[in-house]
DNA sequence: CATGAATGAGCTTTCATTCAT
DNA sequence: CATGAATGAAAGCTCATTCAT
């Protein structure tokens, strides 16, 4: 692959995320996406099959960076307080690297997409939620939430609430919501509310 | 207005916004609404001025709804946790009293819809997180919510975890989230981690 | 249906006979036709609900006049050679009622077509061979046919040479194959040599 | 011109002429050719100036062939029963040679082409008709051919039996149409309705 | 009240073809 | 010899909307 091919093809994918972020799958267009990114349309089809397949290789990658993320600040660290800043802050590290497809992926779940990739989509949450679960039982084993505690509700709480600042960053345009400030002051009412002191 | 016409009209406004709910507003056509309402275009056409403009009743039917319940299960009341638990099963009134339109309601903040609009939506949500930080600080007044509590945090974390099995039940189709029961749990934990018990 | 309705449908069924005829199924654009008809696609697609659809209608038209000609000119008479007589003149009817459309009904045969309606196409013409077949022997038990004959080639040959007159005039622009007097030759011819003459 | 090219150029010949035959020549585009023989687009414009050109070359090689067997199985043998056997069975012996490409050249006829090659090959089936009603003259002058025979519609007549069959096999993908058998049969049938016997 | 008929603007996608390398 | 990259033109089709009746 040439320099100038990756080029456009990369081009055109970013072009896309911002696009598909600011107004949804099938309100943008393949003209406007060429229009923007200073193509034709048969050069667009040339680098990808179609309209579907340009949305699932964005997909695929904000999977693959979310992956990698999880996997670094989150499952990596051994003690679970760690985890759980990981947690929050690795949402931050993405949103740094790529600025434009973070708000895609944020974005992704809210627009109408079709319905074979959602069912996918679904698949993917469920299991991210699955894969949450474990470092909270992990939490338990290592003291720092209580025996007893409904991890269900503990887990959708935290999730739901993380969720709930991306949008109102991304869909409400509210700067003010995704801040350092503002994650660590969210960490600190998870510790006071949610986790024990091990001392 | 005959009676035949207000049939034919709230007909439209069911039909219009199951099928919103079901697929998003713009993958909906008007030719799709007419079918299944059993009407011609121009028909639709003569109760609402454009598409658009039927969107816009329906949301405003959707706030006029959520507002009355909101004001007789959250405001009425004059304990706070029974002001807590109201805001949690007035939903379940809404859902009961206009199954259609509560889907609606809970999907129209996720799907493309144009931009004037939203602005409005933004708008409208903002204010009422205003009108329910109100009852956190009456909760504070009366001794359930902590001096020094971050009202903002709670209020958040709240609303996230209701809107959150909201949509899992209508986004996800995943029927085990809204029950009774598990809102039920939902009413516990909140009362255990964010909530002093007075006596 | 109104008259100004059955009237634009009816000139875009006959453009567009006229029109596939010339050209082929699909080297017609729905564009061309809509200019040759002087309206707009949408117009076209209010009566047919796609190309497909516009293709099919006609040649169930076709078909039926086609069947009608020859319950009259084949079937109805009631002797031998007189149904061999309809069997070639029947045809010219067909001319000349539709002029434009049974040049579409002889070419439609030749394009290429969705592999779908092909597949019912070929169906058909078998059918019909078959209903034929049944008229060469009621020739046989009128005695105008010789017992021992091979019905199945006198079929074949006498139904190929129809068909290529027919191309003659209609993909090879050769006026002189299908007159009355070269229709009334080949019935001379016909009965020379594949009828014996009762007397 | 190294073998390799050549190689490349008849792959793309004979690649095409089955997809043409198979699914007619507009129906195949570029890319299919292309993909099918394994080359990029830009290979097959470098041995052929176009798609017209490609289809072109087809039928000027077609048409070669066809000759050659004419020359050696129709007019060749001095018999005149032994022509018209070699006018039968030597559209055999073009099936077998180039299998894929007789296919071909029994479907060019059916689909659509542009219309300056059309009318070429119009001509081209003209001179055809003509050379073999020579034949047919020859077959006068030795006896076999009654004195006064109509032999325009006997020449019609054979040639669009033999036409019908191969349609059948080519089009209709009836097998049983062009076997040795069937053709054998054919030969009969044409000596018992058409030529004398001479002794 | 309701509709038949029509339309402008736009959609996604594919085509044959070219040019610099 | 061969290709990666690009394109103008056109395809079939659908959309929200209107107007005369």
């Amino acid at each position: 692959m040439s320099a100038q091919n990756e080029d456009t093809r990369s081009r055109i994918f970013l072009t896309a995320a911002e696009l598909f972020a600011d107004y949804g799958y099938d309100k943008v267009s393949i003209r406007q996406i060429c229009e923007a990114v200073g193509i034709r349309k048969p050069t667009l089809y040339y680098y990808f099959k179609d309209k579907e397949t340009l949305l699932l290789e964005m997909i695929n990658f904000s999977k693959k960076v979310g992956d990698q993320i999880y996997a670094e600040y989150v499952e990596a660290p051994h003690d679970f307080l760690q985890k759980i800043h990981g947690l929050i802050f690795g949402r931050q590290v993405f949103v740094r690297k790529y600025p434009q497809f973070f708000r895609f992926h944020a974005m992704i779940h809210l627009f109408a997409i079709p319905e074979s990739i959602k069912r996918e989509m679904v698949q993917y949450v469920m299991s991210l939620m699955q894969r949450f679960r474990k470092i909270l039982e992990i939490g338990q084993q290592q003291g720092y939430v209580a025996v007893g505690e409904d991890l269900d509700l503990l887990m959708m709480t935290m999730t739901s609430s993380l969720n709930h600042l991306t949008i109102r960053k991304f869909v409400f345009h509210d700067d003010s919501a995704l801040t350092d400030e503002n994650l660590e002051r969210l960490y600190r009412f998870w510790r006071k509310h949610f986790f024990l002191d091990k001392n």
